[in-house]
DNA sequence: CTCGGTTTGTTCTCGCGTTCACAAACTCCT
DNA sequence: AGGAGTTTGTGAACGCGAGAACAAACCGAG
């Protein structure tokens, strides 16, 4: 993992060091890219890209900075040649095969999830640990046991895996997936996993967003007054 | 800081400024302790707090000063009393109502998400524009038509929606959304949308976090040479 | 009561990310 | 060819958040 002097320059353009939050932002990008493209825009400016991508230009510009001069001054860029040097930065040139675990309601929504193929990656599997849910097929695939997961992982070279299932069930599935060499993971379930340091997790959590959209509306609403919801809200002094 | 002259009063003046970082951790923090109530624990120090919700205990201890000062010195924090402060903070002491647009498999899922109501939220409507869904019972909700939005969100005083819709229905349903009085909105659909400033916008997106994920996966793999994606030219060494 | 051990709350410092502002570079028109 | 008008790329200032370190406060033992 120590890369650290290995930076060698062996490709000619690529940036090396991405901060981390224009990383989190160069998906955006790509796909306001992607639809302009759709709608046969050809070329367009930073302030144009960052409308549709719903930040500031100035943060546009350097945030693309970061890869390279890909446009052209008193121009702009050009879309579908930008697009694609995104694209290469992620790393979504071609597809990488992911497994989804936990067939539930959610699982059963991110394998019907159109955007998978069309955006950089495949389903390879869906595993679930409920024989019960053995005999399904969910998205034109077979929902398999979760012990396959060993299995599947080495023929398709899985390295990124996505966790749906309830929260008591995620650290297992966590340590599995580890075991297998899945070195990426998306998580789902409501719950703080443990995982080696050189594992990334990100996680994405329903019920923390809409509480950070409360704690925000509770501070308009209790802009004129305070209620709405009750008035036993005195400070309970428990203990 | 001792400002008890000020944190014995309600909701007014309790706590004004707390950063958009410290916001966005304190459901975290709430999970972990609701998690260490249910196991029966009493009390707990910062450091058992801040391992159980995967941060630092320094950045804990300064997150919660941002609420006033509910531990003790010596001993920790009673688990029960920080929950409810935290809570009360959030403002998930009672139920939020809630609105579900775009009933398909994704929207199907939220609404049957249990963690809904055990976590200050109430779905009170599901809505969906086809027809051919208006006949479903989802979680024991019945779907209705999209257009009866108006009225179920002046019945309930609805103040956050979500949007589980495709694309390029999004932005009509929030623009709908904005005109009934809804002012967080948590939004699915992987575009950006385009919203008055008082009314605040989440969005999750499935593709953007797999692709930041392959951006450091491709990092990994890459670690000594770059360019295995469109660059058979170089040995792949796929140490 | 005093003292030692423990844990919180807060201050300080540092690094990252955002934004402004402007020179450099390109196109187009005359 | 040259100048006017645009737009990119980037240096610099600024604000926020993370983490270390420490004084204040609390408990229990003797």
């Amino acid at each position: 993992m120590e890369r650290a002097a290995v930076t060698a320059r062996t490709s000619p353009e690529s940036a090396r060091d991405i901060p981390e939050a224009t990383v989190a932002r160069l998906p955006v990008y790509l796909r306001a890219l992607v639809t302009l493209s759709e709608q046969g825009t050809a070329t367009c400016s930073s302030e144009e890209l960052a409308v549709a991508a719903g930040v500031n230009s100035a943060k546009l510009r350097k945030d693309l900075s970061y890869l390279g001069s890909y446009g052209t001054r008193g121009v702009g860029y050009d879309v579908d040649y930008l697009r694609y040097q995104i694209a290469r930065e992620i790393g979504v040139t071609q597809d990488w095969p992911v497994v989804i675990v936990g067939i539930g309601n959610l699982g059963q929504a991110l394998a019907n999830y159109s955007g998978f193929r069309s955006r950089g990656f495949r389903v390879v599997a869906l595993l679930d640990a409920d024989p019960a849910r053995h005999d399904a097929v969910v998205a034109g695939i077979d929902v398999r046991p979760f012990a396959d997961l060993e299995r599947i992982a080495r023929e398709h070279s899985v390295a990124i895996g996505v966790i749906a299932t309830p929260a008591v069930a995620a650290q297992d599935v966590a340590d599995r997936m580890v075991a297998c060499g899945i070195t990426s993971i998306l998580n789902f379930a409501p719950t703080v996993l443990n995982v080696p340091a050189e594992v990334d997790v990100r996680k994405v959590d329903l019920s923390i967003e809409l509480q950070i959209l409360a704690y925000h509306e509770q501070r308009k609403t209790n802009g004129a007054q305070n209620g709405a919801q009750d008035g036993a809200r005195e400070g309970a002094q428990t203990a």
